[in-house]
DNA sequence: GCCAAGAGTTGCGGTCAGTGCAAAACCAGG
DNA sequence: CCTGGTTTTGCACTGACCGCAACTCTTGGC
C-alpha cells in the first residue's frame, strides 16, 4: 500500500471529519442529522469505529443524538465553545454597525475574514428581502467574494499573485489579466478605502466592500453589502463611501486608533 | 490509584481538556490566548503532549496560535462548525425578536435552552445601558437563570423534582420549600404563559421569561429579559406579557403551528 | 550583544488504546 | 413472530500515544 504514511493524531483527523460530515451543507435538509452507517460509508470506515467515536463526541458535547430519530447531528459544545473565539468578539462588536449598513441601502450585509485562500463569512445581516441565503460559517474563494480585495489590500504585491496563483488555473491569459486587475482594485482599495466588485462567478452576486482593522492597523476583516440589480456606477461609488465610513468607525471600535477626520462618534443604530 | 477507568478516547478527551482550557472565562484578559507550558500545567500533563496536540489542532483549524506571540486560542474551524448546529439557526431566527424585546424595554434580553441541569445561554442582546457582561456560551444551574422555570414548565412533577434535587442540597428546608416554590411557579408559566423571577442568587439578576416551541410544540428554548431595578409587580406582569406574546410569535416563526389569536402577522422589527 | 533561564519541540522505546472483523443485539415493519 | 436493516459489542493484534530527557528556540537582564 503507498498510502500509510504513519499519520500522527490519527484520531483527531477522524472526529474532525464526522464533524465535517454532519456539518453538512447546512441546508435545512439535513437539519435531522444522520445515521452511523451513512456516515462510516461516506468516509469509507469502519462502522463500529463511527460508532464508538460518535459515542465519545456525544460524551463531550460535540454531537448530540435525537432520542426518537437515534441520528447524530452537530452539538451545543461547538456553540459554546465558537462563543469564546476571537471571531466571536469581532461579530458581537460589529453586528450593529452591518444591521446599520443593511438597512440603510436594504442590502444584504456581511462580515468576512481571510481564512488561507478562502474568504469565510462570520456573519451575515439580511436585508428585508424575501429570502436569504445563510453564508455564516462558509468558505468560498478569495476572487468570489466581494470582501476578498479588501482583505487582500494591504498584501506586498508577490504574495497576493502567489496566493491567486493557487486559485486560479496558471497560465491562462484570463488569469494573468486577472491577477493585473486585481493588483488595481488593490490599490484603489488603499486609496479610496473601499473596493467595487462586479458580477464575478455564477455563484456570487456584486458588492462593495471595505477593509476593517484591528487595534494594531491590521486588516483582519472586511464587511461588505451585496448589490442585486447593477445600479449607476457612480451609485456604486456612493455606497462604497458608506461602506468605508462605517469600516472605519467599526475598526475604531475595534481599538484601532487613527481616526483621519475624528469627527463626532457616531454610536452604532 | 484508584481513579484508573481504562478510558476509551483518551485522545479525544485530552483535546477537549484543551479547548475547554483554551475557552478560559471569555473574559477579554484571556484575549491574546496561552502558551503550551500553562496549558500543561493546568491539565496537569506533559508539556510534549500538549504541545502535539496543538499542533494537530492547529492543523485542523482548531485553535490557532497567534504568529507573533506564540500563544493558543480557539480557531475559526469552531465557528465554522457551530454556524451549521441546530442552536445556531435558533439564534438566527431568534435575534430579531430578542431585538425587539430589548429594544421595548431597554433591558437585556437572553435566548437560552436547557442543557442537563444547566440553562446555556445562546444569545444575549444587551441594552443601551453601558456594560453588559457577555453571557453567549455560558451555562448557569437552572434555579439561577431567569428562563429556568420556563424550560421546565412542562415536564413532569417527578422529573423536576429529580433535576432539582441534582442542584440544590438535599435534606434542607429551604431546598424543599424552593422545590415546592418552583412547581407553583411552573404552574404560572403553563396558565400565564410566563414566568416571573425574583433575584435568586448573588450573581443573577431578576427576570422575566417565557417559553419557546418548536414545530412539535415542545419547549425547547426559552426567552428571557433581564430586570435590574425591581420595579412595581404590576409592571412585571405587564412585561411577562410582552414577553409572552413575543415568544409566541418566535414560536410560529420555527414552525409552531397554533397560534390561538391567530391576529395579524408581526414581522420582526 | 551576550548569556542564562524559560518556553517549546523532537527522538525514542514500551505500552495501551484504537482498529477491524464478525457475531450479537437492537429496531421498525410486515 | 419473523425479516430486513442498523447499531453495538467482544476480542485479538498492532501501531499510535505517553513520558522522559535531550535539544532548540525565544526572551529578557545586564
Amino acid at each position: 500500500m503507498s498510502d500509510k504514511p504513519p499519520a500522527p493524531s490519527a484520531g483527531l483527523r477522524r472526529d474532525m471529519d464526522i464533524l465535517e460530515v454532519l456539518a453538512g451543507h447546512g441546508d435545512d435538509r439535513d437539519a435531522d442529522g444522520f445515521g452511523v452507517s451513512w456516515i462510516a460509508e461516506r468516509l469509507g470506515r469502519e462502522k463500529s469505529q463511527i460508532s464508538r467515536a460518535l459515542r465519545a463526541l456525544e460524551l463531550e458535547g460535540m454531537v448530540e443524538r435525537d432520542p426518537v430519530t437515534r441520528r447524530y447531528r452537530l452539538g451545543w459544545r461547538l456553540f459554546a465553545l465558537a462563543a469564546r473565539t476571537q471571531q466571536a468578539r469581532l461579530v458581537r462588536v460589529a453586528a450593529p454597525y452591518l444591521r446599520r449598513l443593511a438597512g440603510a441601502f436594504d442590502e444584504d450585509a456581511y462580515l468576512c475574514v481571510l481564512r488561507g485562500n478562502q474568504v469565510l463569512t462570520l456573519l451575515s445581516v439580511p436585508s428585508s428581502r424575501a429570502y436569504h441565503r445563510v453564508w455564516e460559517g462558509i468558505s468560498v474563494p478569495v476572487i468570489m467574494a466581494a470582501a476578498g480585495r479588501s482583505l487582500l489590500a494591504e498584501w506586498d504585491e508577490e504574495r497576493v499573485r502567489a496566493l491567486l496563483r493557487t486559485v486560479l488555473p496558471s497560465g491562462l491569459d484570463s488569469a494573468v489579466a486577472s491577477e493585473d486587475d486585481w493588483l488595481a482594485d488593490l490599490a484603489h482599495v488603499r486609496s479610496a478605502g473601499y473596493a467595487v466588485s462586479d458580477v464575478e462567478l455564477e455563484d456570487s452576486a456584486a458588492g462593495v466592500s471595505a477593509p476593517v482593522r484591528d487595534h494594531r492597523g491590521l486588516i483582519t476583516a472586511a464587511i461588505s453589502v451585496s448589490v442585486i440589480r447593477a445600479p449607476a456606477p457612480e451609485r456604486l461609488h456612493e455606497m462604497g463611501a458608506v461602506v468605508a465610513e462605517v469600516a472605519r468607525e467599526l475598526s475604531a471600535a475595534l481599538g484601532y486608533p487613527a481616526t483621519p477626520a475624528a469627527g463626532t462618534w457616531k454610536s452604532p443604530a
